[in-house]
DNA sequence: TTGAACTGTTTCCCAAATAAACAATTGGTT
DNA sequence: AACCAATTGTTTATTTGGGAAACAGTTCAA
């Protein structure tokens, strides 16, 4: 093996720099985005719904009878992604998978009366911990923050 | 098998609802986030950096001899999971891992020419790109979104 | 000198997501 | 009627990102 490389003591001020990254915006909404992830796990307990399954269970809810294409397209997911969502909710009896006489083909999920409860019950508790979590910022500032990350998304999810 | 519940065949409107998703500031910022992600990828290629990768070069580039605790504490990882970007960083001639004199556990990570030459490019593609998917925003919007973002981390990383 | 703490590392595991293929089904075109 | 393209839900395999725990080597303070 050839000898390693060796450094002589220089001590850098590493800590009044600010990094280039902190001016990108990919690297500031993914460490956001850790955080809000972080929150929302022990928001509902480890056991409790993974952020995914929520949103299906919260479109499930809202619009029921929905497809499984139509919301993994909603969601931004894959078919092929969606279907260990939906079984998660349909074992937890969350939802049913329901024939549609025109077309066999789809199944229509329909969200049980145990699903909406829990789904009520889940929102509320995101919903104050977020708010723990954001006490920071005014609620102008939130709807600001979501106001711009929308503008992201309707740019990026219209391709 | 019990049969299968069936549906009759009514048509919600769907698309006019604003979902209560939208309003969530978790679902937002991940929603984002991907996009950015996305983004990044086809920005560098799917044969570039990945983007912890490159943030860590990015570090490694501004913060010369910075170790790998420090660096993955920066990063908000664990040290264990920097171990393989590092070893990526190293491959390409990025970086080397050089002995320091005063302590034999800790090696400093210092950047190569080609480290500093790949970085500078690789940030000038990434800001290109960034700035096409975000044309939507002003620069004041920018800033304020960045802004927003930090406000969040600040919050968050400080535990 | 002994024990606590730190560093880089390996190994194992888990969550999330995509891609590719597939059978069943539908609908349009000839 | 017969074919063909498209759609739906699904399975399987693969990739990626990341954490947890344990480990040896090293430092440092009591």
């Amino acid at each position: 093996m050839a000898g390693q490389p060796s450094i002589k003591g220089q001590e850098p001020a590493e800590d009044q720099v600010t990094a280039d990254l902190e001016q990108l915006m990919g690297y500031n909404l993914k460490r956001a985005y850790v955080i809000m992830q972080a929150d929302f796990r022990d928001a509902l307990g480890q056991d409790g719904l993974a952020q995914r399954v929520f949103s299906a269970l919260s479109l499930v809810v809202q619009f029921p009878q929905i497809s499984q294409s139509r919301l993994a397209r909603k969601l931004g997911v894959e078919r092929s992604g969606l279907v260990a969502i939906i079984d998660d909710l349909e074992q937890l009896g969350y939802l049913l998978r329901a024939t549609v006489p025109g077309d066999r083909r789809v199944q229509a999920l329909v969200p049980t009366d145990a699903g909406r409860k829990a789904y009520g019950a889940a929102m509320a508790t995101v919903r104050t911990h977020e708010d723990a979590l954001l006490s920071d910022l005014t609620a102008a500032e939130k709807q600001t923050l979501i106001g711009l990350l929308q503008k992201i998304r309707h740019r990026g999810e219209s391709e």
